[in-house]
DNA sequence: TTCTGTGAATCTCTTCACAGCA
DNA sequence: TGCTGTGAAGAGATTCACAGAA
């Protein structure tokens, strides 16, 4: 998910991989709530459940992370939160920019699961001198002119792009200027960043395009028709320049009737 | 992405990979906006670069959906668009509702992107009586009890839930119940849904910690410390029980000084 | 006996490299 | 000649199934 080249390109260092990585977070929810209701122990099956994946390949993601559990017993709790928030450096606090204080940006600012869990907003930016002050979450809003010095009178190392499309390139080339090196983008749009700094993105219309495909394959099947064709396609089929317009083939179910052949 | 036992369980249908499906739309924004700009072709190197993949990846994912390319030229653009939105779904219409209308719905009801493509906010709901028909994104807020027959009555099957993690399992459940069979979940929690229901995640603070894990190993990489042990952990490790204190081994270099042995 | 930890098998995804069409 | 389309190889992730510790 972070964005092309960017992603672990130098030593794959100690042996983690990045979809057991990806799933911490979410045993570490799972355990966090454990810990609250005071639960002293855990199986593998029990945990898996309510984090919603298998009981084996949880196991397997905790044997990267070393021998933890106890055999015949399950898991502590406690020292598996502990050794979890360890392995993902959340013993350690990150402060963390916002950049783009519109609906979105204010909706991140207010995520209580930000101050949690090792992350602290240092600083929301805004490029409009009319939102400079306003307080927002109880933190005032910065002009982005002074978006360099904030990072780095903070130490800040990552950055949350909640711009409109347009501006996310610019702020993230400053963010990255300045020092930043893990970029967390909400604007739709592709980042380029040099080697070393990290991106994920968060994409709602993604998200919802891929919902929608699946949607419409349980459509197609429920209806007995080939599931890459639509029902009814509402837009017309643009008709191929002539430079491209013989030997299709398609695999097969492949909008006979709308296309020119 | 989607949670656990859910996704695609029974027949894979048309064979088209699910990282293929969810680079789709990510190829579908850069061509329109090679479309706006008039652009009427487009090689599978440029096309690439523009979504921030690599070209061979690009060329085998296309390949699933059929020889749209002409070789030695590259692809028809509009062509192109539209043969990756029929693919996904988007010639048709969704109808969504957004629940959970706080700051973070009320972002997402202000989302451009979920108006344009495909996407219809056919309602937003919240829970909050003083909420009811105050208008956001300009359409007023629903009350919760209607949730049922809206779904009903507009065809809804995609719902997006922002409500606190606290009640998205019931709003969850009510969806279903309703008729919705795909689901996109802001809400910090895991959500069980029969099969044959959809659901896919946006967690802020999975991606924080995430990034957390890979800012952390740079720093350590930088001034030459095993990577997986911070330099200094603020928490103190919490003490194994005795059930599980003895032979935990670790990969190596593992808390040997901050750990009870 | 129970439940972890893990090799081995399997499945999926990515990348390579080149045949073949325009 | 230039670029697509795709088998084949490679890398990575998941699942199986069971040895072995408690």
């Amino acid at each position: 998910m972070a964005t092309g080249r960017t992603h672990r390109p130098a030593t794959r260092s100690r042996g983690i991989p990045e979809a057991t990585v990806a799933r911490l977070p979410l045993y570490l929810r799972a355990l966090t709530a454990l810990s609250e209701r005071s639960v002293p122990t855990v199986s593998s099956e029990e945990l898996a459940t309510a984090a919603g994946v298998n009981s084996a390949k949880l196991r397997k993601d905790f044997s990267y992370l070393g021998s933890y559990g106890t055999r015949g017993v399950g898991y502590d709790v406690e020292y598996l939160v502990y050794q979890i928030s360890r392995e993902l450096g959340l013993t350690q606090d990150w402060p963390v920019v916002i950049v783009g204080i519109g609906n979105l940006g204010a909706a991140l600012a207010n995520y209580g699961g930000f101050a949690s869990r090792g992350f602290r907003v240092a600083a929301l930016i805004d490029a409009d001198p009319a939102m400079a002050g306003k307080p927002v979450a109880g933190l005032p809003v910065r002009h982005t002119d002074e978006l360099e010095s904030i990072i780095t009178d903070n130490g800040v190392s990552i950055g949350v792009i909640a711009t409109p499309a347009g501006a996310a390139q610019q702020v993230c080339d400053r963010l990255v200027a300045a020092g930043v090196t893990s970029i967390l983008n909400f604007a739709p749009t592709v980042l380029s960043v040099p080697e070393g700094v990290d991106v994920r993105k968060v994409d709602l219309s993604i998200e919802l395009q891929i919902l929608a495909f699946h949607e419409q394959r349980k459509a197609g099947e429920e209806s007995g028709q080939t599931a890459t064709t639509p029902a009814q396609p509402r837009t017309g089929a643009p008709a191929r320049t002539a430079a491209a317009a013989v030997g299709r083939k398609g695999p097969e179910g492949d909008v006979p009737a709308v296309m020119p052949a």
